[in-house]
DNA sequence: GCATTAACCACAG
DNA sequence: CTGTGGTTAATGC
């Protein structure tokens, strides 16, 4: 059973493990296939069991990438709680196995179960805490900035490697970092020719943490 | 004024 | 899909 992966399914007793398994439902998905999709009625949590998601809204201007969510987590808890249409869609940026939990089942779970409830705002509250900095960074930091601290984040938090392909194409980074395709190809040259990253296509190398981490820092 | 930052356009691999 | 050059607008000494 899926489910039994995430921490907050750890607090769950077999009686209620069983009502999840009961309503819950496991698909594959391809890269570049769209597990939801903006504006649509949506009735499902999603617990990512293996894989990589990029959360997408279509901005007033342009399209804007919010995140990237790498497996094991939920996604679509503030778009399938907070409304009965979905605010963003996902889109997988890797082969990706997502469980699909029928929303009143997770609701009679959140009801029943305390401990449940209290990973699940836990986590909620941990990826708040980051859309708030990532607020910050968007609006203070220049693109330089923006685009280091995210390469970091790749690095550190996505691929636990400095050395790793990009999720994103250039045109995709610049909706992740509010630029503009040309900027991104600048700064992607600029930054090789300093000796700070390798760059061959999507592969990307960290070479100088230190220097890149100033340049995140500085802004 | 002059420099810097970064977007938009166009064109080429 | 990417990289580069030219142009241009906004902002800051």
């Amino acid at each position: 059973m899926c489910i039994l992966k995430s921490e907050a399914a750890k607090s769950l007793n077999t009686g209620e493990l069983k009502i999840l398994s009961q309503n819950c439902v496991e698909v594959d998905f391809k890269k570049d296939e769209v597990i939801f999709k903006q504006n649509v009625l949506s009735s499902n949590v999603i617990y990512l069991q293996s894989g990589m998601v990029k959360l997408i809204i279509a901005g007033p201007q342009r399209k804007q990438i919010l995140k990237i969510k790498k497996a094991p987590c939920y996604i679509g808890l503030p778009t399938t709680m907070g409304d009965k249409i979905n605010h963003y869609s996902a889109v997988a940026v890797q082969n990706t196995r997502a469980c699909f939990i029928d929303i009143s089942t997770f609701k009679e779970l959140l009801r029943l179960n305390p401990d449940f409830s209290y990973e699940i705002i836990i986590e909620l509250c941990k990826s708040e805490l980051d859309q708030f900095h990532r607020c910050v960074n968007l609006l203070q930091k220049q693109v330089f900035g923006r685009l280091a601290n995210n390469l970091i984040f790749f690095a550190d938090e996505l691929y636990n490697s400095d050395e790793f392909d990009l999720p994103l194409n250039r045109n995709e980074l610049a909706d992740l970092v509010c630029s503009s395709r040309e900027s991104i190809s600048r700064m992607f040259t600029e930054l090789a020719d300093e000796k700070i990253i390798k760059i061959d296509g999507k592969r990307i190398k960290i070479l100088n943490k230190e220097k890149l981490a100033k340049i995140r820092d500085k802004g």
